[in-house]
This record gives structure tokens, C-alpha cells and sequence, in this order.
DNA sequence: TCAGTTTATCATATCATCATGATGTTAGCA
DNA sequence: TGCTAACATCATGATGATATGATAAACTGA
């Protein structure tokens, strides 16, 4: 549902170095066998979330992924922006110019539920997830 | 945000039947020429939509799409339904055996925030857009 | 400086979605 | 019956997302 495969690997990624990272960067290779997802696109993926300034990343031994900032500090929205289509548009069918001006027939409705999953991703860090490891233990994120 | 374009042509679609067809049945050329919609391609969504169970459909001369039931009876997930990935699944990061056993790092908050989603689709009904006109006019859905 | 490790990037392949054009099928009506 | 209007479907192509393999570039430590 609502992430796309690239977003979502994404987002376990930065949760996993979030997680493993404490003593210093984290390798693509580790984090693709942890995830279970191609290692190139991965780097593809996760140079696309340091060109956004969500990780920081480093060539050559010792080299590797770290977070940019503090997980308390990092939105998912911040995570899985960069991936979201372009025209990532607010409305239901999809018409261009819906808005408050311009409503289209599901536009009032819908807007309300829109703001609460945009709140989800604006307002949840990586630190609020991290939590919830120790409520309810899981492997892999 | 969240249909692809196809269901978003098939809710527009069927609001625009709702809306035109109270005399008989409404041909896919108008419906195309209203949305804007490529006609053949249109044709086969609402086709997937009459096997659904959504419309009901007519060959020939005064032939046409119709709602198979009343507007209030329509709940916009059985419109939507049809056009949903397969696996539609509920895990935030896409974890095929994510759920209340075996929770991601993401479900439990995540898990809020989709329930109400699957609210609005769920309870929301064609008749409930339809009513959207009254208070606020707008020349196509 | 050199060797080895690691990310960066390019060329290409694969697949699903979206779309088009041509043709088939069914129904109404004279 | 035969004409015409309308949906149904098939073959094909365009596009973007996902993925793979090869190669380049940069850094570390000796």
C-alpha cells in the first residue's frame, strides 16, 4: 500500500543503518543481504537519499552509509520524499487543478484523510520506529 | 497520491454515470470525451468494472453503461477495488508477513493511519460524492 | 605509491502499466 | 435480412519502474 518497492527499501534501509550504525558507517553489501534487495539499485537508491541530505556516505574501507542527523530529527517524509512520482498531486482522481477553489466532487472528503497520512509522515521519525523495538521485538524492519 | 491512473479513471467514470445516466444508459464515447480518457483503453476499465459488478453494460443502439445498484449502495472501494495491485498489501515497508504477530518496526503507528484510509473508502458511497454538488459546483468530477 | 575496499555510475535488460488502432461481436430497428 | 450503433477484444507499441553487470572513481592503510 502507497509506497512504491523503491520507497520502501528506503525506508528499511535508513531504519537498519539507523539501528546498526551507532560505531560508524554501514556497507551496502550488509545492508542489501539484510534486506534482501539488489545491491546496486540499493546504492542507486541510497545515493539518492544523500544527495537529499538524509545520509552521509563515504568511498573506500571504512566507507559506507551514515544518517546525516540524529533519527529524532529525521521525518519519514524526509525518507521517502525522494521517491514519490513528481506529480505526487493531492487529489483523489487525479484532476490537476483540485483544490479548495477548484474542488473536484471527492476533494472535501477526501482532503481530510489526506492530511492525516501526510501528518503521519511529517510528523513520525526514525527514532519513534526505533522505539518500538524494545514494546515488540522483530528481526528485520 | 494512492490510485493509479486507471482506478482514478474508473471513480471518475462512475461519478460521471451516477451524475448522467438517470434516462438509460451512458456511452463510453461521452464518458471519454468528458474525462478526457482514451477511449478503448476506458472502454476495457469499465468492462473489468460491469464483471465486478459495478456497472452493468449494453451492446448496440441505446447501449451504454449503467450502475448495477443504487449510488448510496456504491461504496467507492468496490469502484476502486478491481484496479488495486494484487498483493495490496498493508505493511508500510512491504513486508509480505507483517501484522499484529509479527509487526514491522512501522506497523503499529502505521496501522492507524491505514485503518482510516480504508475507512474512507469503505464507508464513503458514489451518493456522498454525488452530494458534493449542492454546496459546491464544479464542472467535471 | 600501490593494493584493496567501497561507493558512483553507465549501459542495458525486464516487466507492468498505460495507451492506440484494427477488428470482432451483439443488439436495435427498418 | 441487413444496416448501423455500440461495446469487446486482440495485437502492438510507448513509457517508467525495477533490476543487473561492468566499469569508474575515491579513500585507507601499509
Amino acid at each position: 500500500m502507497w509506497l512504491n518497492s523503491t520507497a520502501q527499501n528506503a525506508l528499511r534501509a535508513v531504519l537498519y543503518i539507523a539501528d546498526q550504525g551507532a560505531h560508524g558507517p554501514v556497507r551496502v553489501d550488509d545492508i542489501a543481504a539484510s534486506l534482501r534487495s539488489p545491491r546496486n539499485y540499493l546504492s542507486k537508491t541510497l545515493h539518492a537519499l544523500a544527495r537529499a541530505g538524509v545520509l552521509r556516505s563515504a568511498r573506500g574501507p571504512k566507507g559506507g552509509f551514515q544518517l546525516a542527523d540524529p533519527p529524532d530529527r529525521l521525518a519519514l517524509s524526509r525518507v521517502v520524499g525522494p521517491f514519490a512520482p513528481a506529480g505526487e498531486r493531492r487529489c483523489l482522481v487525479g484532476r490537476a487543478d483540485c483544490g479548495n477553489a477548484h474542488p473536484c466532487l471527492a476533494h472535501h472528503r477526501w482532503a481530510r484523510v489526506a492530511a492525516i497520512v501526510e501528518d503521519f509522515f511529517g510528523q513520525t521519525t526514525v527514532a519513534d520506529l526505533l522505539k518500538q523495538t524494545t514494546e515488540s521485538r522483530s528481526h528485520s524492519p
